[in-house]
DNA sequence: CGAAAAAGTTAGCCAGTGCTAACTCAGGAA
DNA sequence: TTCCTGAGTTAGCACTGGCTAACTTTTTCG
């Protein structure tokens, strides 16, 4: 991502005590991950994503949706050309399955767990980027075994 | 936090298609919270808080955490003199024990799912953030008195 | 066709959260 | 007492991701 993960000092890995580092360089990867399940979302939906679906969707401007597409293609995961829709790479595509097949195995989980569908689609949006291949593969067995203790 | 939330829009309350924007600009709360559990724990177990214990904690360097502790300062959720540990406000008190409960009710949760300990911790640390108080009910109710079908 | 509206681009600003480097301050050991 | 070490501070940098403002391009409609 052009800077150095924040738990490398020198070239070498300072162990942290905690796990914080993660979470916090990963904020960038979290909204690339919006954007590819977003543009993914407006490609199926109406054939191309242009610029102002992801301004709609995210709320955000022009301007703000033209800098992040930019990181984005730098980073390898989105294609567009100036006055152009935006297409999605291989990689891109891949993100963009994986992110929503997460995202929806934790909205059913909050909705089984008894949560408002309102609640369960705002939640999910934050939590679907924090969760573990572990945790996810338990909410999945819990939604088709039931929970743990019980038969 | 000095800058207008990214949902106005020269004063007038932008309503979006989904929550992103919470999502986003809550980032930075998010750092304080943690920052603020971290200087709790620090103060319960050794008495006071120095910024080193936060340097170790997190993992980065004195001068990020000297950052962090003045834009804290600056926020009303600590206080500190120079070359003087760190304390909380009762502001800073009362988020800290907040996000502690919190903490506790999403790690408990995923351990009673099955997921392993390591894990929980890890995962909680960045799903706690993102939890909602009905969200955080639902899960205390399963522990309390399990799945919802099930008796 | 031609003008207005919509969409896209560019430039410049700010805040947050990292970093390194180069200080100052406080305390303990020689 | 002096000096070294570790802790704290300050200054300056980079990157992300917001914004406004001013511009160009494209599209649409009368």
């Amino acid at each position: 991502m052009g800077i150095a993960p924040c738990c490398m000092v020198k070239g070498k890995l300072n162990l942290p005590s905690k796990s914080y580092q993660r979470i916090r360089s990963d904020h960038a990867s979290e909204v690339a991950e919006d954007y590819v399940e977003a543009i993914a979302d407006a490609i199926s939906e109406r054939g191309v994503c242009r610029a102002m679906d992801l301004v709609k969707h995210f709320a955000v401007t022009h301007a703000t949706v033209n800098n992040t597409i930019a990181r984005l293609q730098r980073d390898g995961l989105v294609v567009t050309e100036p006055y152009q829709p935006i297409d999605l790479t291989a990689a891109g595509r891949r993100l963009a399955t994986q992110s929503r097949k997460r995202h929806e195995v934790v909205e059913s989980f909050l909705k089984a767990m008894g949560v408002s569908a309102a609640t369960a689609a705002t939640d999910s949006e934050g939590i679907e980027h924090h969760v573990s291949k572990e945790t996810l593969n338990a909410m999945k067995r819990v939604l088709a075994d039931g929970w743990p203790s019980n038969p």
